[in-house]
RNA sequence: GGCCCCAUGGUCAAGUGGACUAAGACACCGGCCUUUCACGCCGGUAACCCGGGUUCGAAUCCCGGUGGGGUCACCA
């Protein structure tokens, strides 16, 4: 290797630049996690940027709500609003100065000019055009207005927006990394549209450019859907005088019915996953999955060896539709292969919310709770189920299984069946599984009954379920007291049902 | 409607001119294991959008349709 060949390039930059009006769903976390990804892969520096200028849609507690989100789904980031670095500002809100400041460049090289049409004229406008079946497009009318026609509109008290000069022929390619060369027509894709609002804030095709130049952004990795703003972007990366960064346009993901992903699609919000119990490792991973492969038949991977195999020329081009059947199954792969420690941590607070443990755990609790979870964490898929499928080993207070009692409770003979093992259990010596299944198994050869029938009705005695973990384990986790008692109970429903 | 992108089973996807009688995963269906449900294991159903080219040969390259998606705001 020669010393110009370690020699390293520039430091990669990427930035994940979300826009606080709403809570961060699927779509965007797949977004900022490719950029992570990137980063990760390349050395590079992830940025988090905040795309706050529509003061209409602002909603005030979004953005923490978003790096909650990112925090939770541990995309951390290097540089961002919350704990700066040499770029910021971070919140375009904070960066008008600059705005104005290369808006102005922009009006004195004749790039951009003023334009005093109001947004109702405007909208007017557009409506005639359409009717006439034409392309809507700017009229240019403020475009060549005269010293004295702006003096005009200015007495009047109009606030002029900013325009810029887009050329109005000729092609303009977008090199992407993902989807090649990709060239528009000029005049048929976009027209002098506004960089800055009459209120001074900039729009986003301006300040986006702005940002990722000043911020030193190499590489724009963003969902598709701005493939047809990016030549306008390109204009003003020209206008500027700036040089183009590396685009890639990473796939939508697509709701069931193909459509856009909106709130009426369910859950799409991460926190909405979240709190159904899905575990970030697993939103990841599935996330990860979705537009790219490892290029093998790896499907449940680890952080580490998803950076390790990410690149952007293995992302795939066209949308991907979500399957919450597939995250749910990788989720419930997590579930039961994790360290248990991380599922205890994980699935606390669900057991905490039902009140199955305190707050502060003691140490003899928590032992319960991993010994719990341990047993019934290979048979559900997400927390929620979980803790539901857990509920009955802190609490007696559950009724039965309707279909279970007329299967295993209506027998002849049921109540005989279960003070047997209750007796047999009672003198169980030590309380293992060998010793109590052996126990069990003499009261089952000693009645000459089939295992079920002694097996099931007690299941349903302990737990009120018809499924769940071995038997055996069920009685050894829950101690004899609490089996003798859930026996008793069970035995005088049983009897009651009969009189 | 203009512009742009995309097109392998229901879904995610491998595939970059011959190894394709098209991989793997989810889902679905069967079987095994088991005291139940899961897990696990074994097996099955199911796809190259259509039409033209190019080529000895096309899922793969080209063109045209069709379909889906995105975008056309003083939203981002």
């Amino acid at each position: 290797m020669t010393q110009k060949e370690i020699v390293p390039m520039d430091a990669i930059r990427v930035r994940f630049a979300p826009s606080p009006t709403g809570s961060l769903h699927i779509g965007g976390a797949r977004t900022a996690l490719f950029n992570w990804l990137y980063a990760r892969k390349t050395g590079g520096v992830f940025v988090l940027r905040l795309e706050d200028t529509d003061t209409e849609r602002f909603i005030a507690a979004a953005a923490e709500g978003i790096f909650s989100t990112l925090r939770w789904l541990a995309l951390g980031w290097d540089e961002g609003p919350d704990k700066g670095g040499p770029f910021g500002p971070y919140a375009q809100s904070e960066r008008k100065p600059l705005y104005t400041a290369e808006a102005q460049r922009l009006l004195e090289a004749g790039s951009a000019f003023r334009c005093y049409c109001t947004p109702d004229e405007l909208a007017q406008h557009r409506e005639e055009v359409r009717k006439r079946g034409e392309v809507a497009r700017y009229s240019g009318r403020c475009r060549h207005l005269t010293e004295d026609e702006r003096r005009a509109k200015e007495e009047q008290g109009i606030r002029p927006a900013l325009r810029i000069a887009a050329p109005a022929e000729g092609t303009t390619v977008v090199t992407d990394l993902v989807r090649g060369e990709v060239s528009f027509d000029n005049r048929a894709s976009f027209d002098d549209y506004i960089i800055m609002k009459s209120n001074g804030m900039p729009t986003y095709n301006f300040a986006c450019v702005v940002d990722d130049h000043t911020m030193g952004i190499t590489d724009v990795i963003r969902a598709e859907e701005h493939l047809s703003n990016t030549p306008k972007q390109i204009i003003v990366y020209h206008a500027l005088g700036y040089p183009l960064p590396r685009f890639a346009h990473v796939p939508m993901i697509l709701a069931p019915d193909r459509s856009k992903l909106s709130k009426r699609h369910g859950a799409t919000a991460v926190e909405e996953f979240r709190e159904q119990g899905y575990l970030p490792e697993a939103i990841l991973n599935y996330l990860a999955l979705l537009g790219w492969s490892p290029g093998d038949e790896r499907e449940v991977m680890g952080i580490e060896e998803i950076v390790s195999m990410f690149s952007l020329d293995s992302v795939s081009k066209h949308a991907a539709i979500y399957d919450v059947k597939k995250l749910t199954w990788i989720n419930a792969q997590y579930l039961s292969n994790l360290p248990i420690e991380r599922v205890v941590e994980t699935v606390l607070p669900f057991f905490q919310a039902r009140n199955l443990v305190s707050d502060q755990p003691a140490t003899q609790e928590m032992e319960y709770a991993i010994r719990v979870i341990d047993a019934v964490r290979s048979r559900i898929h997400t927390l929620v189920e979980l803790a539901d499928a857990s509920a009955y080993f802190f609490s007696a207070d559950f009724s039965y299984d309707e279909k279970g009692v007329r299967k295993h409770f209506t027998k002849e003979g049921v109540a005989q069946v279960l003070t047997r093992g209750r007796e047999a259990l009672a003198r169980v010596e030590p309380f293992t599984l060998e010793e109590t299944e052996k126990a069990y198994r003499e009261v089952i050869g000693g009645m000459e009954i089939s295992g079920g029938a002694l097996i099931h009705p007690t299941r349903l005695a302990l737990s009120g379920r018809t499924v769940g973990p071995g038997l055996f384990d069920i009685i050894v986790i829950l101690g004899k007291e609490k089996c003798l008692a859930r026996l008793d109970r069970a035995i005088a429903f049983v009897n009651a049902c009969k009189a």
